[in-house]
DNA sequence: TAGAGTTATTTTGACGTCAAGATAAATGGA
DNA sequence: TCCATTTATCTTGACGTCAAAATAACTCTA
C-alpha cells in the first residue's frame, strides 16, 4: 500500500461519487518525478549547478561546436518564459560560464556561446549526470525500462508532436 | 522523431563515449510531466486555486470530517518544507478557506481547519479536477494505462516505503 | 522612405519555494 | 524541580519562475 493508494482510498471513502482511477497514475507520476528531480539536482549541485543552469549549458554543449544558440533556441529547447531565459543566461554570465555575442547582421539578437570554462565544466557535470541517471533507472529491469519508456514516449505525443 | 529523441541524437554525435539510455525515459517523464501540471493548473485556477492552495484543501477534504490537520500532517503529505507550509496556510486563512485552531493540550500545535467556505470550494473543485484527471488520461487506452500505472508504482517504491 | 506591424530580448513586480535559523512549548533524566 | 533536549511551527532572506509590459531593431508595403 504506497503513498498515493492510500490518497485513492481515502477519497473512495469521502467522496464515492467520484471515479478517482486517473488520480493513481498521474500521482505516482508526479510524485516519482519530484523524487527524480530531487536525485538530479543532487548530482548537478555537486558542480555548482542547479537544474535551470545545467539545462542551459547542456542544450549548448549537445548542440555542436561552435557551442553557440540564441536565447530563442535555448527557449524552445526548454519550456521556460523568455524572462526566465534572460534570467538564466544572466547567472550563467556572471559565473563566466556563457557570453553574451552580439550579432552584427541582426542588432535584437544575441548569440549565447560556452566558455571553455563552461564547456569544461558542463562535460563534466553531464559525465556524472548521465552516470547518475544510470543509478536512478538501475532498479527498473531491461523489460520494465523498456515498456515504461515506450509507455511514457506514448503518452507523451498527445502533448507534443 | 519527438523531442527527446532528437536530444538523445545530438549527444550521441557529440559525446558518443556515453550511454544515455536512461535520459530518454528521464526526459519524457520530465516533460510529460511538465505538460500535466499546466492542464493540472489550468482547471484548478479556475477556482482560484494555485497546485499549492488546491493540494492543502484536498488533503483536508480526503482526510474526512471534521476536516482537521497539523501543519506536521499536512507536512508530511505534500513534499515541502515547513517554511512553504506556513505559507501556504496563511494564503488560504487571508482567503478564508481555512483557519489555524490553537490546541488547548499543547501550546506548540495547531489545527487547521476547512472553512465552509473552504469546503464549498474544494468539493466543487476536486469535482473538476478529477474530471480533468480523465481528460488527461482519456489518450491512453485501458491496457496501456494499466501497464503504465503499474509500472509507475513499482518504480516509485524504489524511493518511497 | 515613412510608418505600421513584427520579432528578439530584457525589465518589472509578484509569487512560491527552500534552507537555515528563531521561537516557543513540551519532555525526561538527574 | 531544573535544565538540556526535542518537537512544532514560524521567520528570514535568497532564488527561480511567470505574465505582462517595455525596449529596440528589423521588415514590408504603399
Amino acid at each position: 500500500m504506497d503513498h498515493v493508494s492510500r490518497i485513492l482510498e481515502q477519497w473512495h471513502r469521502e467522496r464515492p461519487d467520484l471515479d478517482v482511477t486517473p488520480m493513481g497514475l498521474l500521482g505516482r507520476l508526479g510524485r516519482l518525478h519530484a523524487h527524480l528531480i530531487r536525485e538530479v539536482e543532487a548530482v548537478t549541485g555537486s558542480y555548482g549547478l542547479n537544474r535551470a543552469s545545467f539545462d542551459v549549458l547542456a542544450t549548448l554543449r549537445r548542440s555542436g561546436a561552435p557551442y553557440e544558440l540564441s536565447p530563442s533556441d535555448l527557449l524552445a529547447a526548454t519550456m521556460v518564459t523568455s524572462g526566465t531565459m534572460t534570467n538564466r543566461i544572466d547567472q550563467l554570465e556572471k559565473q563566466g560560464l556563457v557570453e553574451r555575442i552580439p550579432n552584427p547582421e541582426d542588432g535584437r539578437s544575441v548569440k549565447v556561446g560556452l566558455t571553455d570554462k563552461g564547456l569544461a565544466l558542463i562535460d563534466q557535470a553531464v559525465t556524472a549526470h548521465v552516470e547518475n541517471q544510470h543509478r536512478l533507472t538501475a532498479m527498473l529491469s531491461t523489460e520494465d525500462f523498456q515498456a515504461l519508456d515506450t509507455l511514457l514516449g506514448k503518452y507523451l505525443t498527445a502533448f507534443e508532436d
